[in-house]
DNA sequence: AACGTAGCGGAGGGGTGCCTCCGGTTGCAA
DNA sequence: TTGCAACCGGAGGCACCCCTCCGCTACGTT
């Protein structure tokens, strides 16, 4: 399958000797934060001083601006995707909104990033299918249940809960409040409460 | 009151003699374009560039960054609280839905403006009691009427709005699709078709 | 322990953007 | 028409960033 492939391209790239997989990884961690900060126009040189090593490593590592938005998002799906088996046995509904609060913070800091990547990245095109196939499966249980409304996409979801989610909320309680709006709107109309 | 004095402030800042204010309009209208292009770090020299004005006069009416972000968005907002009126023979539900597609429009490509704005400016405070003066009325009389529930605040319909609409959809028809949910999720339970 | 090599760091050239400053230009009042 | 004040443009200094290159370091193997 061509968009597996393409995640574990991305995981094997990383080097193996001890030094330079420390220095990978602290590179990505600190990819992870600068890019939450500053958004995907952040300062490469400041990603580098922030993992405490040299500009160079950062190039051998990641040769092109690209390939470093790459290394951090996929990473950032391999979790996320994996965090869909482990609701299997929740009620539909339950299973669908828990995996969307794990999406939310997934998404929260990562939009920036996302429209970065979105114009010209096969690698990214993979992860979508990897969200996609991960969470699609939550909609249509729910939806077979009668829980959720059936004229809604799981494109609609995403969109829905990811672009709430965009902008920071001062305090959490006004998130979840705006976010169970949304979410009312997404039940099915039988079953609202 | 203090946030008209405001929006009335960088209102009269623009200069007087006719060629001074040839070139001020051309720069807000530029900045406007260049700013939905690129988002908040655009370069001023490019905007500078595009309204066919040397840098000098762009840092003559806007000494700092932040004064041009300013000017640009009190244009809008004027426009989009001034169409609040329009809408007050409409029925109340009408009323709200029609604003909220005109502050879509609005909010659409100045995201990236409004979170620069966000932290530091008296001005952007007094835009958004401008805005929520205008809007505000419009959800309390849909609440009023019983066709919106109650336990939402005119801030959690903003969020809720403008966070969907801050991505580009592709086609249109999805996107009033997914506002079409969010806004029945806002319906009042007992209105709910 | 000794060595070959993968990996390291950061100096430096090129580019772009920010902002200041000042000699030249032009609208407008008299 | 004339004069002057307001206004103009862009050169240039400074800062930051991108990316390359190469002499040095230290990991892992034998």
């Amino acid at each position: 399958m061509a968009s597996a492939d393409q995640l574990g391209e991305v995981f094997a790239r990383r080097p193996k000797r001890a030094d330079a997989r420390r220095n990978y990884d602290a590179l990505i961690a600190a990819a992870q934060e600068v890019f939450g900060e500053c958004g995907a126009g952040a300062s490469l040189e400041e990603i580098a001083r922030r993992a405490g090593v040299g500009i160079g490593t950062l190039y051998r590592n990641f040769p092109k601006r690209l390939d470093l938005f790459e290394a951090v998002y996929v990473e950032e799906v391999r979790a996320l995707s994996a965090s869909a088996a482990d609701l299997a046995d929740r009620p539909p509904w339950d299973a669908l909104v828990a995996w969307l609060h794990r999406f939310v913070a997934y998404v929260g800091t990562k939009r920036a990033l996302a429209e970065e990547l979105v114009h010209d990245s096969e690698v990214f095109r993979s992860c979508r299918t990897e969200i996609y196939a991960a969470g699609e499966p939550l909609l249509r249980r729910a939806q077979e249940a009668g829980a959720a409304r059936p004229d809604a996409t799981f494109d609609d979801v995403v969109r829905l809960v990811s672009g709430i989610m965009a902008y920071q909320f001062p305090e959490p309680a006004q998130r979840d409040r705006v976010l169970a709006i949304a979410l009312d709107g997404l039940r099915h109309p039988a079953a609202q409460r």
